[in-house]
DNA sequence: CGCGTAATTGAAAAGTATCAACACTGGTGG
DNA sequence: CCACCAGTGTTGATACTTTTCAATTACGCG
């Protein structure tokens, strides 16, 4: 699932015209660019006014975990400058990505200073922890084929988009099994 | 993994102790109420006083899976309430439970006036979140022998605390293949 | 004692990973 | 122009993991 976020982007696009300070800047990532590594000190809070990026752990084992694929207005970043802790996680460029950049203190600065900013951080911290429960549970409870069936009615130009590799991380399994179920699933031509 | 947050639970009974409107009161649940259910509007937010709970999604499968168990000062009920959507998983009372219940209305207004609270819950989100994804692609790149002996490090008396169903369900796996872990792992007397 | 719920176990089937070989594509440099 | 290479994708055979199904036991409680 491609997650988006069109009211945010908004917001953030209206305060970036009307900011003195130039605290919010716009910058550009190219393919394959990290603009989080896992496990660093984050210094800045992103939102992705165009293009696509994904959200991954590599595991102990090696393996990387895709947890969702950014795109539109979509936020990263936050949860690690409102907590402090270092990034659990890395987000990448899948395309030549353009974004809104805020500083960690002006991040801050906003949540306490401007309520309508802090609603919409709340609202949308809130659906992440809802989307990830609900995928958690819909990935323990079904087989490959039904997941990635799931997955093409949400992105039907799927694997156009997204490379195979990256498909498989984001279901969970070998690229192997990944190659069956579209098999077995007759989403070949697609 | 039983989830517990003191910090949360020490200024609820601050609040709760100085409210004159007696928005926050205590509520007492038996053994397997639900205190949300699945798919219902919420109404409530409640802060565990004092026992543990489970939170749980039924799939259209019919498969419960478990998100997380819930001990001392963790906050329930909270996404529903900022995002006015349906509470998209059950939460039932796993031993006695005593809690503290605020209503919607106050609940939004202490996040709109009282910054400190704001901020906690803040914090609170954002630690779910990174637990949930984080237990996600570990869920999703390790064996059920790891996952429960992960587990079971973190719950020593895991097996006292929690039937072998609920344990199942957490894991995301059949009891028969937990039993088989179970012995493998050599965890039998526990 | 008798009942219902929880727990245990074996055997077979289904699902998934591992390994290894091979095909396709778009550069790059001789 | 061709050979080569790296990255990406495809496929079969086999081994391993997990589920399903079914039978059986253990335990708590009226």
């Amino acid at each position: 699932m491609i997650r988006i976020n069109e009211k945010f982007l908004d917001y953030i696009t209206k305060l970036e015209a009307s900011d003195p300070s130039k605290e919010i800047i716009k910058v550009e990532a190219a393919v394959g660019t990290p603009l989080i590594k896992q496990k660093t000190n984050v210094l800045f809070v992103y939102i992705i006014k165009k293009g696509l990026t994904k959200c991954y752990l590599t595991e102990d084992t090696g393996n990387d975990f895709i947890q969702e694929f950014f795109g539109k207005g979509e936020v990263f970043g936050e949860l690690e400058v409102i907590t402090g802790e270092f990034s659990f996680c890395t987000i990448e460029a899948l395309t030549t990505v353009e974004c809104y950049r805020i500083p960690k203190k002006a991040f801050l600065k906003l949540i306490k200073e401007d309520f309508v900013f802090n609603s919409l951080v709340m609202n949308l911290m809130a659906t992440k922890i809802r989307y990830t429960a609900l995928r958690h549970s819909y990935n323990q409870s079904h087989i490959i084929e039904d997941r990635l069936k799931g997955l093409h009615q949400n992105i039907p130009d799927l694997f156009a988009r997204i490379t195979k590799n990256d498909i498989a991380n984001y279901l969970g399994v070998t690229i192997r099994s990944l190659n069956r179920a579209i098999k077995t699933s007759g989403l070949e031509r697609s």
